[in-house]
Formats: structure tokens, C-alpha cells, sequence
DNA sequence: CGGCTGATTGAGGCTCGTCAAATGTCGTGG
DNA sequence: CCACGACATTTGACGAGCCTCAATCAGCCG
């Protein structure tokens, strides 16, 4: 359901993997870790290597939005302004690798492709926020968590099955629902024989076709 | 609730403006009249002159999402990819300038405050479409009323007394409930003394310190 | 003054949230 | 290897919030 913009992004990797690959800080960090803060200043630039990254935000009484996951490959922290609008944490041990805010727009400025890229970086994180809006606004609950496991798959380039490398709160806090619906939504479907839960953390597609309808 | 972007975009309005202003085509429109549709070329990029314009996409079975509405001054349609991902049509009756894609990425090739300035307008885009998320993932019916009527208080410049140029359905369509929940949620808040609705389309805000809190 | 469209109001139902309890999972230490 | 504890997930019962369907009302234009 989400836009597959791997696929679209192979010269964006490319241009600006020559930039992030070689004075690249990189960074481990185990689950839970806190990356940047909200608030903060945003000092860098940041790609995840490996492992999986979330953002997001929480309201003044602990409600929270996860805006995105991040997965390998994916750029993250790249908005405009001086300071950060979302938290980032690991979802899972992750390394991820970090550039400073003013090496990119020097290079930038010197090179059009590597505008270019980051640009597109910039336009296809708005096509998934896009997509984000229609599920939460339009979508029910099943819906939305077919929606993200199809997401994860494609993401991930899983085939049938899926290696889910977030808890259940996660999953709730980016489709907008709870715990419990999520763990219920889940088990409905695999009572309907559309998906299988070998563990809590694996998914396997049964029915992709199916599934794929349902968020079209 | 929302960012408020307009106060951040001067010298984007104003490097754009030497481009959209001078050999721009403008465009009349009456109410609900089609801009561009879902999947159609792109081949053009708009700035709405007066009036006030939706971008929306619809569910095969006729669910639709409002994406964002577009006052006197903002920039639309201005995704990347060859073909507009959304629709749009005007809100009111409205006027808006439209120049070549083409041309515009020539100048941003030339000139790079021109190209920072549309990578700055993307990256905007970017922030209201999370706040967006925010409001519909984690907000409740009357949260997202309120958000909406201080946004368009915001972005119109408008002080007590606001002119909501859509209708309920609008409404309804942008904060994912139904057009009987918002008609519901603002005769509440009529009730609770915190606005008032001297006409269909005239708000007037009786209490914003206590709006405001409500959103943040 | 009708007639049309859009908004409001009402009654009832469904989805999802809340609260609570049971069950499962995993790491740690015996 | 097993037992234990901490934590995550699942399940259940119930309620709230929002949706659906339907009727009424308000504004607007001929």
C-alpha cells in the first residue's frame, strides 16, 4: 500500500552513498536507544545500515504517533530547520551511519546530482507520509495492519515470510490504534487463514493476493 | 496545531515568485472544478492566487482522503514523478498561476536559491503532512475540529472571526471522521462557549487560549 | 413561495478502546 | 537443563466514541 520507493531510489543510493559511504561516522546502538531527540538540534544526517529504526512523536499526555520505520538503506533526520521534529530510536540493534548536516549541503551545492538526490529523499518521504494519512484517515483497523505487514514485505524483500522487527506497541503507535487491537486484528486474520504467526516476531503471507486486495 | 509554514517561506515565496510571477498562465476556476486528476501527467506546478484548492485521493470504494487544503499563496502539485499522485480541485471559486515543470527545473538548474527554495516548499510539505498523521493517529474528533479551525485561523490570517471556505463533507474528508461528527463536534463546542457559528461558514473563536491547549 | 442542496439532529449499532486477567516469551541464575 | 521473574502478548468483558441511517431544519436561488 505504501509507495515502493526502493525500487525508485537506486541512483539516489548511489549519488549519495558516495557522500554518507566514506566520512561517515557510524554509530551502534542497541534496541531502545535513543538516537536524536526531539527538540534537538539536528546536527546530521543519518542512513541505517543495519537494523531498524523508528521516529516519532508524543503528545503532552504520553500519546504517541510513530511517523516512520526506518529500515537498511533508508535515510532518516533529513528535515529542513534547525532542530529536530521527531525522536529517533532503534528498533532493533542497529548501526547507522551519520553525516554532518553541512558536509551534504556543501555538497549540495557543488554537485546538482547530489541535490537532486537528497530532494528526491525529501519528496518520497512525503509520498509515504502521503500514504500514512490515507491509511489513518480512511482505513480500518485491518486494513492498516495488512497495510504495514505488506510494507514491511516489500521493504524488507521478503517473500512470503516476514521477520517483523517491532513489538506490538510499535506497530499500534504507527497505525494509530492500541495494543490489543493490533494482537486481535492479527489473530483474526490468522484465523481467516490469510496469514500464519509461527512466533510472535514472524509473519508468513498465506494469502498475499488476498491481502493485497484488501489494501488497494 | 499544525506548523506555520507561512511564516518561514518568505524569501521561498519571494526567489519562486520572480519565476511563477512573470510568464505564469493563470488559470479561473468556479467551485469543484478539476486542476489535475489522480494518475494524470505532471506536466505543470500551481500557486493558488485567490480562492482555496483540495488535493484528495479516493479508495476504489469511493472512501477519500483530503491531503491538504491550499490557500492564497501556497504552492501544489509539485510531487516528484512523472504523473500527480492526488487530485485537485478548486474549493471556492479561485485563480490559480501554473508554470511548466519544465521550466521550473531549468531554473532550479541555473539558479540555486530557486532550487533550495522548491526543495524548501517540499520539505514543508513534508512537516504538514506529519502533523497530519499526528492529528489522525492520535487525536480525537474534537481535538482534530479544533486543529483545523486554528490552522485555517492561521494560515488566512484570520483573527476572532474565520471564513471556512469548505463544506462539512470537506472537513469531514481532511480529518478523517464523517461530515455528522464534525457537524456534531462543532455544536459542542459552541455549547462549551469555545466558538461560536454565526453562519454555516463563519466561525468565531471565543476562547483560543483554551483551543490552543486542546491541540498541543 | 417552492424546491434544492447542505447542515443539523436523533436513534441505534459497530468498531475499536479500556481495564483486567491469563498466557507466552525470553534472559538470568541456580 | 530447568526454574524463575520480568515483560510482552493474547484474550475476555464491557463501554465509549464514532459511524450509519433517517428525518428534520436552514439557507439560497429561481
Amino acid at each position: 500500500m505504501l509507495s515502493p520507493i526502493r525500487a525508485k531510489s537506486f541512483d539516489t543510493d548511489f549519488a549519495l552513498d558516495g557522500v554518507l559511504g566514506m566520512p561517515a561516522t557510524c554509530l551502534r546502538l542497541s534496541r531502545d536507544e535513543e538516537i536524536f531527540g526531539e527538540g534537538e538540534d539536528a546536527d546530521y544526517v543519518y542512513q541505517v545500515v543495519s537494523g531498524a529504526v523508528r521516529t516519532y512523536r508524543i503528545l503532552r499526555d504520553g500519546r504517541r504517533q510513530i511517523d516512520e520505520f526506518h529500515f537498511a538503506g533508508d535515510y532518516f533526520g533529513l528535515e529542513m530547520g534547525a532542530t529536530h521534529r521527531v525522536t529517533a530510536e532503534a528498533l532493533t540493534d542497529a548501526t547507522v551511519r551519520m553525516v554532518r548536516r553541512g558536509a551534504l549541503s556543501d555538497l549540495a551545492a557543488q554537485r546538482g546530482d547530489a541535490a537532486r538526490a537528497i530532494f528526491r529523499l525529501t519528496a518520497e518521504g512525503l509520498q509515504r507520509s502521503q500514504d500514512h494519512v490515507l491509511m489513518l484517515g480512511r482505513r480500518s483497523a485491518q486494513e492498516r495492519v495488512v497495510g504495514l505487514l505488506l510494507d514491511i514485505a516489500q521493504r524488507t524483500r521478503a517473500e512470503a515470510e516476514l521477520d517483523v522487527p517491532m513489538g506490538r506497541q510499535d506497530m499500534a503507535d504507527y497505525l494509530g490504534l492500541t495494543i490489543e487491537t493490533v494482537s486481535r486484528t492479527l489473530t483474526a486474520l490468522q484465523d481467516e487463514g490469510l496469514i500464519a504467526l509461527p512466533s510472535v516476531r514472524h509473519v508468513v503471507l498465506k494469502d498475499r493476493r488476498s491481502l493485497e486486495r484488501m489494501t488497494a
